[in-house]
DNA sequence: ATGACCATGTAATCCGTTACATGATTCG
DNA sequence: CGAATCATGTAACGGATTACATGGTCAT
């Protein structure tokens, strides 16, 4: 169950379910995401666990907020989450399947024009990377100045960018390739 | 509806269910994955939709074997998935929300370990990735001597590969960070 | 004989997305 | 006035894992 310990993670200050949707979708979705379908009911199932406590606020617009804060519990519960293993979820990718079955036409051109929506989509991501390192307090640069929790972040967003950058890299390489096994391929059909 | 058009293409040459999960854990594995309580119904219900027709075949052990094999009308549905845009699933890591949110105990020494831990398990993935190479006939190199099959495979490969291996010298500059990190905080303490 | 592997299938359960229902506020 | 945003919640559905049920073969 990660989305409920994200959640937890998360709340290092108090906020509402929507909140917490607004966050995953200004950046943390590059390692995670959900929506309010799912955060709602798992914020309840938390708080009857006692892991969070919830509490009534008036807004200016719209309904009464729901404020959630972590109890000494649910902290406990973070901390214990946090001294696991690294989860490895398997992980999914449609895109290499597309690729590899592309194989199987035998037109070198449609790998060709995957290849390069798939860098676009790719840099798009790397992006985003970019966008949450300069929407993040001191996570531009790192130094011994910045706080445990601006270095950590910045660790992960490094991480991201490392391995997507990595992907765009590789996207570049493969085309490269492609255009020339397409050259050769021609060559041989004289 | 990703699975089912996997399973499509990796019914290049006919296959059971049984087959097909095999092929996941051996190497497939590393782009998607799926268990037989999931494989059994789509092949079903791919069949019901006239995508695939299956015979059965008496097995030297164990029950009979249903065998499944594409119908044109599933291979013209198999080109029509292969010639649409790359699928860019919601990528989900736990491991980085856990790293993340390891900045809150502010302890190093545990974000070391993390980081140690996470290394074995990325590099692990590269070998699984190295075994794949190895196991396919041609893709260890790639000249124009390999089939098409050949060369998309290994382009494939050779993306998670990149992409993993990217992720695993991350883990050991962040290492050094870190490490040094700890060291100016230690003299500060002083 | 016990356990591992072959082989198929169903059922329960969980995780996630999308749609529905409601209603106030704010901006154009 | 209509659309977007704020805000909470439920319901329906689809995708994925795990467990259950069954029974044959093969090696230790």
């Amino acid at each position: 169950m990660s989305l409920e310990h994200i959640l937890l993670g998360m709340l290092r200050t108090p906020a509402t379910g929507y909140d917490l949707r607004a966050e995953f979708l200004a950046g943390a979705r590059y390692f995670w995401s959900a929506e309010l379908g799912q955060i709602y009911p798992a914020l309840a199932s938390m708080e009857q666990r006692g892991w969070l406590k919830s509490s009534r606020q008036p807004s200016p617009k719209g309904p009464q907020r729901r404020i959630y804060r972590r109890t000494a519990q649910g902290t406990r519960e973070l901390r214990r989450w946090l001294a696991s293993e690294p989860i490895m979820g398997t992980e999914r990718f449609a895109y290499l399947a597309q690729l590899i079955f592309l194989g199987e036409l035998g037109d070198l051109d449609q790998t060709e024009r995957f290849l390069q929506q798939l860098r676009e989509k790719q840099s798009a991501l790397l992006e985003l990377l970019d966008q949450v390192r300069q929407g993040t307090s001191g996570a531009a640069q790192c130094d011994s100045q910045t706080t445990d929790a601006e270095f950590h972040e910045w660790l992960c967003i490094m991480f991201g960018a490392r391995a997507v950058g990595a992907r765009v890299q590789w996207c570049d390489e493969a085309l490269e390739i492609v255009r020339r096994r397409r050259a050769s391929q021609k060559e041989k059909q004289k």
